[in-house]
DNA sequence: CTAGGGTTAG
């Protein structure tokens, strides 16, 4: 025996795919083939493996049990790199070998069958191993274990549960590692109470006292955001293992914790517990500090390990070090479906969709098949309706793989129509999804908002509340954009009520348009009450409080607003310097906004851009100041645009500056700007002066090129609305907004 | 048993 292991363990190291004709005796024996699958389980060799049991039935050897248990053993060891999984050879090998099994009727030894039903799962082909189970004239409690374990590692949740019950039903006891398998398909909120039952049952069996069992609870309850069961649990581990140590990381990191994950971290290793590849990738998704852990991976011999250099691959893509994620994928020697999706969500975010469609176009070349993740991720870049034609493709490709069926996906294609604009898209693919999730809604309802059907969202947050879901954060933020749009104060109000009802997360954007809703609908007293309970306002609420009190006439406050912002050790951006100007604009503050316009270079390192070139050209050119304004805009670094000449038009009516508003016109005219508000603006301009020929011509001109451009249309909320303030609180009503749309006579 | 890529808002 030990010297047929030795001649497999040559053919593995020393004469590799020479042939085996040189090694194997003229008659070979079973044993000299079991050696050889033991080397190849050695390896991770499967593909070598197979190539071996081919051999050995031309060889007319007869194979025994033990040869298909160890041939078996052989793809499982492979099994541990994703390339064997993915592989669609491995299923077809796996069938081929397993028809042989049921000819040669070994799978009689439950053994085997189980052997292979695992292999199933484990390949991600659970109907097959369903298939196997049912037919098995007979069990034990590993052919169970197997199934559910099958169940729970390909997300079927639910079923892992069922066959658990059924198989106590059986009075099949269930062992430690039955639990180990059961336990991670109830680390979901919807089914923690079945977790639950199930720990209990582990404490009256005694199971729980199992390392293994415990692990895998801590790790149920952390994924269930519940840290006090999980660190009970991880204190409750007698002999704590480096998965123990590896799970408690990973729990404070999936939750934000990133300061206790650290510590776990360094009381682990005071405990002198070795650190594996897990730890690593744990610790990266905790935040930890990126150079000093990449500095860690290299010094500890971590850097050869594909899945940390994954991880790091991701980690900076995700903070923005697209460089630095690139270099180090290149330097990868296998490179896999996950880092490339990470560099592609890394470009997606820079928006640098060249590169993001060359790495697509890589992904199919090195036959990696993209998930629904990789789908997404491409989805998320095409940001604008430029790229239209590349969504189009990508969705199509959707539709040809199946990936479509994946209600991820589909809340992809939702938010990339809504950014295309495609609102009928998006209700097409909306309604003909299966499972509606919270996000589906979410996005749906956002779409409407951003394409300012604000009546179709609210008709559908109503419907999302029939259907039994209710609103996060995100769902009342989208909502209260909309009413800043139409100045929706009572619904805005309720919106309000509902987040203190019902202790939402304050985030910042939900704050942010909280602020906004309230100063858009006039209610700057309870925008400021708002502002004011934040504990910690970010910079864009800031931004939006300082441009709300120059909005609501108020630009002195505006200006201290914003000194009180900087006093708070935040750096202003360009957004806060446009509402400062603006408020400045408002009040006629003319010399303190050249004092901040100047401010923003010199203090901030900022370049002005149209836009707040266009806030000083008004502000100069509505105090009075028109020659300034017109060499100001002269002195400009970039191109005036229609709005800065627009902007000295309306001055020249306001100050009725005849001859340099004619000028004016005429540029607008040549920038192809035709919009019914010049001819508006001149005809009032000649009139302001009496010259009522002149009226009449613009007039006709207007008409002439196209009518006037733009009719005014007023809002004004007439009911009560009582329907869709009731639906916060009650769901059994459908909504009918009551607008009255005016046209505004001319 | 532990792990890495993604969606809604801004």
């Amino acid at each position: 025996m030990s010297s047929a292991y030795t001649i497999g363990h040559y053919v593995r190291t020393t004469l590799p795919r020479i042939g085996l004709e040189f090694i194997l005796p003229s008659i070979p024996n079973i044993s000299v083939f079991h050696s050889l699958f033991k080397s190849c389980s050695e390896t991770k060799d499967s593909r070598w493996a197979f190539i071996t049991f081919r051999r050995l039935l031309e060889s007319n050897v007869k194979p025994s049990d033990l040869t298909f248990s160890l041939l078996i053993k052989a793809y499982v060891a492979d099994a541990s790199s994703s390339t064997v999984i993915d592989s669609p050879n491995t299923k077809i090998e796996a069938n081929q070998i397993q028809t042989h099994l049921r000819k040669s009727g070994f799978n009689q030894y439950v053994y085997l069958t189980t052997a292979f039903l695992d292999f199933y799962g484990k390949l991600g082909c659970i109907y097959y191993a369903q298939h196997l189970f049912e037919e098995m004239p007979r069990r034990d409690v590993v052919s169970w274990n197997a199934l559910i374990c099958g169940y729970s590692r390909n997300g079927y949740d639910y079923d892992a549960l069922e066959v658990f019950v059924q198989m106590l039903r059986e009075g099949f006891p269930p062992c430690q590692r039955t639990l180990v398998g059961l336990v991670p398909s109830c680390g979901r909120p919807d089914i923690i109470f079945q977790g639950k039952a199930i720990h209990g049952f582990g404490i009256k069996s005694g199971l729980d006292l199992d390392c293994r069992v415990k692990n895998a609870l801590t790790s149920m309850y952390a994924k269930c955001a519940d840290l006090q069961a999980a660190e009970v649990l991880f204190e409750e581990i007698f002999e704590k293992t480096e998965v123990s140590w590896n799970t408690m990381i990973g729990a404070y990191g999936q939750n934000g914790l990133f300061d206790e994950a650290m510590l776990v971290f360094k009381q682990m290793q005071k405990e002198r517990v070795e650190v594996n590849y897990v730890t690593i990738i744990s610790l990266l998704s905790a935040n930890a500090h990126l150079d000093s852990t990449h500095c860690y991976v290299i010094k500890t011999g971590f850097a050869t390990d594909a899945s940390v250099i994954t991880s790091l691959v991701c980690s900076y893509a995700g903070c923005g070090n697209i460089e630095s994620a690139g270099l180090l994928y290149n330097l990868m020697p296998q490179r896999n479906l996950v880092s490339l999706t990470a560099m592609i969500s890394g470009y997606a975010e820079k928006g640098n969709m060249g590169l993001v469609v060359e790495c697509f176009t890589q992904m199919l070349q090195l036959k990696m098949k993209p998930d629904a993740v990789a789908m997404v991720s491409i989805l998320h870049g095409f940001t604008d309706p430029t790229f239209i034609g590349s969504g189009l493709g990508i969705h199509a490709y959707g539709l040809k793989t199946g990936l479509c069926a994946d209600c991820l996906v589909v809340n992809g294609l939702i938010s990339m129509y809504s950014k295309f604009g495609d609102i009928e898209t998006v209700f097409s693919l909306f309604s003909e999804m299966g499972e509606k999730q919270l996000i589906s809604w979410n996005s749906v309802i956002s779409a409407c908002i951003q394409v300012g059907r604000t009546s179709d969202a609210m008709e559908l947050f109503c419907q999302m509340r029939m259907y039994g879901h209710s609103p996060d954060a995100i769902t009342i933020a989208s909502l209260l954009a909309g009413c800043s749009e139409v100045g929706f104060l009572q619904f805005g109000e309720r919106l309000h009520n509902y987040v203190l009802r019902n202790n939402l997360d304050m985030e910042d954007f939900l704050e942010t348009a909280l602020v906004d809703m309230y100063i858009k609908c006039g209610r700057l007293e309870s925008a400021e009450r708002v502002f004011k309970s934040i504990k910690e306002p970010c910079l864009a609420t800031w931004n939006t409080m300082i441009s709300g009190y120059g909005l609501s006439g108020h630009e002195h406050r505006a200006l201290s607003c914003y000194s009180e912002m900087q006093e708070q050790g935040l750096k202003p951006d360009r957004i806060t310097f446009l509402g400062v100007l603006s408020a400045c604009t408002h009040g006629g503050l003319v010399w303190e906004g050249k004092r901040y316009f100047r401010s923003m270079r010199e203090d901030f390192g900022m370049i002005p851009g149209l836009q707040h070139n266009a806030c000083m050209v008004d502000l100069l050119s509505r105090a009075g100041f028109l020659e300034e304004a017109v060499i100001f805009v002269k002195n400009m670094e970039v191109e005036p645009d229609s709005a800065i000449w627009g902007a000295l038009l309306t001055s020249c009516c306001i100050h009725q500056e005849l001859k340099l508003g004619e000028c004016l016109a005429k540029r607008l005219l040549l920038l192809d700007y035709y919009s019914g508000g010049l001819y508006v603006l001149m005809s009032n301009l000649y009139a302001s002066k009496g010259r009522w020929d002149d009226v009449a011509r613009v007039r006709k001109m207007m008409k002439d090129t196209g009518g006037d451009g733009s009719s005014g249309i007023s809002l004004i909320e007439v009911s009560s609305l009582e329907k869709m303030n009731n639906s916060l609180c009650l769901s059994d009503l459908s909504l009918n907004t009551n607008y009255w749309q005016l046209s505004s006579p001319h």
